[in-house]
DNA sequence: ACAGGCATGTAAATAGTTACATGATTCG
DNA sequence: CGAATCATGTAACTATTTACATGCCTGT
């Protein structure tokens, strides 16, 4: 039917991994793609009876127990419509970093104020950069030698986040040399 | 009155610059908080006549020749509110990248499509950083010895378009190692 | 004369989060 | 027994984009 959502596409692609329920899928979600594409329950559970409804993925039930549970499978038509969409070259890049937002207004603050900012933003990546760690390694790692495509995203983020920590290291410095009274609180 | 949105918030940072229009103001978020803050006329012009309601800034009538025009300029309550928000841990970190969202599902692909993923990326990227680096050479460079906040922001959006670059390269090479057969289109 | 930039605004649609409600199972 | 986890779902809200409508001014 009309276009599909992106979070359509997320769910699809989470399915050629074998058929899921919408738990499952949000926790895939909330441990690999999260930090470059999120995903809340009131997205995922509409759009998979929607996906049903549109004959690309296909509902059945399959409960833990006396725990009701539907599992969604990839349909062939469902997978057509995730190869097409990869195949599309991607559109959406978006960031926002209320961290950044603040800094670049921390002009009317005092030298202290601003080094709080990046301070939390560097807290925030620390953070970040540790989860991913570990998850990579739990994850096999050690560089496969067939390219391991969501093990290459997850270094990315690895990378990414590494940088990020480095940047406020060296702005709390700069901002440290410009007003050494800034020294904590 | 309620929470402010944090366009709001961007709003009113831009004010402290001095008085604009509506249209000013979301020709200087393109061209600078856009990266990672991102802003539409549709949120602007709603959000400053809220402003001017709350009295966090106050409208006045400032035509260019017939042409009429709105700006707003900042109140003593307006400035609390943003000092207020700036001083605030920051909450909000998110990103949305289509790339690699595809190439986290490229096990479906072929190699040579799972490589124009990543090219794609890389395209958009340097299209970024070459932007970046022609608005950092417009305002006055050089590493100022009083730091600017917008400044080192710029270079943060240089730093992190640039490492995402070198990041696509690198992936792309592992990606032509894997499957050498990849090459071209 | 026309294109492009200046300028303001709204309606509709889409996207996405949050909070809530419900209930079963498992582990300590 | 209680907490955490598994599991599904909806309603309300907030945010945001897109498309459209309008019209003036400046430079070529």
């Amino acid at each position: 039917m009309g276009q599909l959502s992106s979070t359509a596409y997320v769910i699809l692609g989470m399915l050629t991994g074998g058929p899921k329920s919408g738990y499952e899928i949000k926790s895939l979600v909330d441990n690999s793609t999260r930090f470059f594409w999120a995903a809340s329950y009131g997205q995922i559970y509409p759009e998979l009876k929607r996906l049903d409804a549109g004959g690309l993925a296909v509902a059945s039930d399959s409960p833990t127990g006396g725990r009701r549970r539907t599992v969604y499978e990839i349909t062939a038509d469902g997978e057509e419509e995730l190869k097409a969409w990869l195949r599309q070259p991607p559109q959406t890049f978006e960031m926002r970093d209320e961290g950044l937002l603040k800094l670049f207004f921390a002009e009317v603050l005092e030298p202290a104020e601003a080094l709080e900012v990046v301070r939390s933003m560097r807290r925030h990546r620390e953070d970040v950069n540790r989860r991913l760690r570990q998850l990579q390694a739990m994850k096999g790692d050690g560089d496969p030698d067939p390219i391991s495509y969501p093990l290459a995203v997850l270094e990315a983020g690895i990378e990414f986040s590494g940088w990020f920590v480095a940047w406020c290291k060296r702005t709390e410095e700069r901002i440290l040399t410009a007003a050494p009274g800034a020294k904590d609180r």
